[in-house]
DNA sequence: GAACTTAATTAGAATAGTTCTTGATCTAAA
DNA sequence: TTTAGATCAAGAACTATTCTAATTAAGTTC
C-alpha cells in the first residue's frame, strides 16, 4: 500500500487557500501571520521568512501578501500614513493603537451589534466593507 | 471717526483660530477647504489656490495643512494609501468612499450612539480618537 | 520707524513605501 | 517533452510627503 500524495506542504499550509495556489513563498508569508497578533509590516514579514528562505525578495513578499489580501486570507490595516501592516484575524473587529507602546491590538464588537444600524446611510447604501481605528492609551 | 483696524482678513478669515495665526496662504487653504465637501488632496487644494496665491508652493500648502490639523482646524482622512484628504466638518463622523464615483460621503451617526460603548475595550482604555470607514456603493 | 529676532514661505532635493519592469525559474497542462 | 502561463528576483521607477537651505514676512525692542 503506498500512501497518496499529501495536499498539507512542508509548512503545513494546504496547496490551495480559497482559489490561490500557495507557494513555498506564499505559504512562509502566510505562515508567519498566522502565529502574529502584532500586525506586521511587509518589511517586517520580510526580514522574518528570509530564515526559511533566504533568497526571497521584498516586491515578493509584497506580491505574496497582495495575493493574499485579494483572495482574503489576510487583511491589509493601515493606520495613517504608515507603512501597511497585516492581519490574519477575518473575524469582523477594530484596531486598537496603543500611543505608549506603539503596539495594536484587535477590538471585536459586542455581541449583537450591527455597525450599519447605528449611522445615518442614504437608503440604497450597500457597505462592502467597514473598518474602525482606534488610537488612545491602555492606562 | 476712524475704523478700528478689522481682524477679519480680504479672505473673511480671522486673524487667528485656536491659537494658529492665519497667514495668507492659510487662510486660503482653509477657506477653500470650508467651501468644500468633497475631501480634496493636498495637490487640489494647491491646484485651486494658486488662483489666488500664484507663487504659493506645494510645500507650503503642505506646511499648512499640518498646521491646521495640529490645531484642529480641519481634519486629515486617510483611504488605505491614497493621498491623504483633508476635512472641514469637526464634528464627530465616518467616511463614506463611493466605490463607483470615488466620492466621499460624511456620514453621521444616528443619535445617542457611543461608538465606545459598543466595542469590546479592555478596562483602563483611553480612547482619543476613533476612526470610521466605509467602502461601497450609492445603488 | 530702524534693528533685531523669530516664524513662515519657497524651490528643489531627498526620503520611503510601494509598484513596475524584465529576465529567469517554476508549475501545470497538453 | 514541449509549451504556456504563473511566479519570482533584482533593481529601477514612482509618488506622496518631508526635509534643507535660502528668502521673505511678521512681530518685538529700542
Ligand atoms: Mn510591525
Ligand atoms: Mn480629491
Ligand atoms: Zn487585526
Ligand atoms: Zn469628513
Amino acid at each position: 500500500m503506498t500512501t497518496q500524495p499529501s495536499q498539507i506542504q512542508p509548512t503545513g499550509i494546504p496547496e490551495e487557500i480559497n482559489g490561490l495556489r500557495m507557494t513555498r513563498q506564499r505559504q512562509e508569508v502566510y505562515r508567519f501571520l498566522m502565529g502574529e497578533q502584532s500586525h506586521p509590516t511587509a518589511n517586517e514579514v520580510f526580514i522574518r521568512i528570509k530564515e526559511a528562505l533566504p533568497n526571497v525578495s521584498l516586491a515578493t513578499v509584497y506580491n505574496c501578501l497582495e495575493a493574499l489580501v485579494q483572495h482574503k486570507i489576510v487583511r491589509q490595516v493601515n493606520f495613517d500614513r504608515e507603512p501597511s501592516r497585516y492581519c490574519p484575524n477575518l473575524d469582523e473587529h477594530g484596531h486598537f493603537h496603543d500611543e505608549t507602546t506603539g503596539t495594536i491590538h484587535d477590538v471585536k464588537f459586542k455581541p449583537g451589534i450591527k455597525l450599519t444600524d447605528l449611522l445615518d446611510l442614504p437608503p440604497n447604501t450597500v457597505i462592502k466593507d467597514i473598518e474602525i481605528t482606534l488610537r488612545g492609551q491602555l492606562a
